[in-house]
RNA sequence: GUGGAUGUAGCUCAGUUGGCAGAGCACCGGGUUGUGGCCCCGGUGGCCGUGGGUUCAAAUCCCUCCAUCCACCCCA
């Protein structure tokens, strides 16, 4: 073969398009029902706008970024994810100008240069939600309660909803040194990657895989423990108001997402059942990045669903068959087909799908065929029938025949 | 970027101590000259991932590269 998709880039195919096809439809509704709205942005951004939002040291930034520059030697990047994009819009289209609160969703591919494995892909897809302009507790339940929505209305029940607060710019600073010095401390103790997550993001080293380093930071100080009160009530309010909404949720004090613009409430729906890519679903609280993309003070929160995680736990539920064609047209000989050609386009026109043989095949080949397709009616026409300005239509279910005149055909036709 | 596994028909996979390339499904045709599903019979379809090496002989043994998958890292 000469050509091949690059690697982490794949088709969808049908019968799985059909899939996609019904959980995109199923998110819009959702969103549709909590009031929000879609924004398409491009799939490239300047390179800056990332690097700024998402923070010069993630991995997302520092590593698996797809760039090129224009011809003027500006940097561009494939989008890994959304938030940045859709903030940029918000700003540029001065819809913080206009004031209150703004519910936006996006659907569409992002890209990051990792290794693909189960889960993940280099370019993969994602149903993206923002709320702008309000400071919550209110609009961070609806958030989560929102995601978790559009799961079980897509057919996913089997997760976990784990949640947590990271502090704010008041008090994370604070806990982050005093972790930072409690691990400084106990640094023999850790694995190589926790001591470089030590300098880099000393949060992370909670979601630490390695038995020896849990063991060690069994004794760390807790975020819990150290966020200012403002936001331990924010964080109260928005589990009471998880509650009247009954959803279960874990409080999971180790959940530490890896976007720097993450503050207070941050959530991940979890699975067992895609290896070691768990989250299905993830996101939080941004208050910052609106102001650090240039724009004023203005609070948010926004999530991503995973939509080849979402489809990789719906796989077995992709239906094997089609619904069927309405009709199929088994047309003899070429007379046959010019004379059917014209009522075939006027049966198209009252919705009916109708398919019909391109070939020139017997009529056994062409009824195997109509049932392949699941064919409800089968019209068929031989030139006995032609002559005499007539054609069969066979009931498949049934095998009932009953002849009919060429020039009824459309006005007789009606859906199976 | 690091580690492990796997590459044979459109798909899922067999292939023995190295000895003619296989099955099931799918597709096409026949059994029925113009009537589907089930059944029976037949057929199409392969650079055995790539390039080298060992050998009388390689899908099989050795090496190279490539691809895919899984895991680490990180994330949806």
């Amino acid at each position: 073969m000469e050509f091949s998709s690059i690697k982490g880039f794949r088709d969808i195919l049908p019968p799985e398009t059909g899939l996609w096809q019904g959980i995109e439809e199923t998110a819009r509704k959702v969103f549709s029902s909590f009031g929000f709205l879609e924004i398409r942005t491009p799939a490239m951004e300047f390179t800056e706008l990332f690097s700024r939002g998402i923070g010069q040291e993630t991995d997302i930034v520092s590593k698996e970024m797809y760039t090129l520059s224009d011809s003027k030697g500006r940097g561009m990047a494939l989008r890994p994810e959304a938030t940045a994009s859709v903030v940029r819009a918000y700003l540029q289209n001065g819809l913080h100008e206009a004031g209150g609160v703004h519910k936006l969703y996006t659907i569409g591919p992002m890209f990051r240069h990792e290794r693909p494995q189960k889960g993940r892909l280099r370019q993969f897809h994602q149903i993206n939600a923002e709320l702008l302009g309000d400071p919550g507790p209110v609009s961070d339940a609806e958030m989560v309660i929102m995601a978790m929505t559009i799961l079980e209305a897509i057919g996913i029940y089997e997760v976990r909803l784990c949640i947590n607060s990271l502090g704010c710019v008041s008090c994370r600073p604070g806990y982050r040194n005093t972790l930072s010095g409690y691990l400084s401390g106990i640094r023999n103790s850790l694995c190589e990657d926790c001591r470089r997550r030590a300098e880099l993001n000393p949060l992370r080293v909670f979601d630490c895989k390695v038995e020896s380093c849990k063991e060690a930071i069994k004794g760390a100080p807790s975020i819990s423990e150290h966020i200012c009160r403002g936001c331990a009530e924010h964080f109260d309010q928005v589990k009471s108001y998880l509650d009247l909404a009954g959803l279960a949720f874990t409080f999971a004090p180790n959940l530490v997402r890896g976007l720097d613009y993450y503050c207070k409430t941050t959530f991940e729906i979890q699975t067992d059942r895609l290896g070691a890519q768990n989250a299905v679903a993830g996101g939080g609280r941004y208050d910052g990045l609106v102001k650090m993309l240039g724009g004023p003070e203005m609070p948010a929160i926004g999530f991503a669903v995973g939509m080849e995680r979402v489809a990789a736990l719906l796989e077995d539920t992709i239906p094997r068959y089609s619904k069927g064609a309405d009709i199929f047209v088994a047309a003899l000989g070429e007379a046959s087909k010019k004379r059917i050609f014209p009522i075939i386009a006027a049966l198209r026109k009252k919705g009916l799908r109708v398919e019909m043989e391109y070939g020139e095949k017997g009529l056994k080949a062409q009824l195997k065929r109509a049932d392949k397709l699941n064919a409800g009616k089968v019209i068929i026409l031989g030139e006995d029938e032609l002559k005499r300005g007539e054609a069969i239509v066979r009931d498949m279910a049934t095998k009932a025949q009953e002849t009919v005149p060429l020039d009824r055909l459309v006005s007789l036709a009606e859906r199976h």
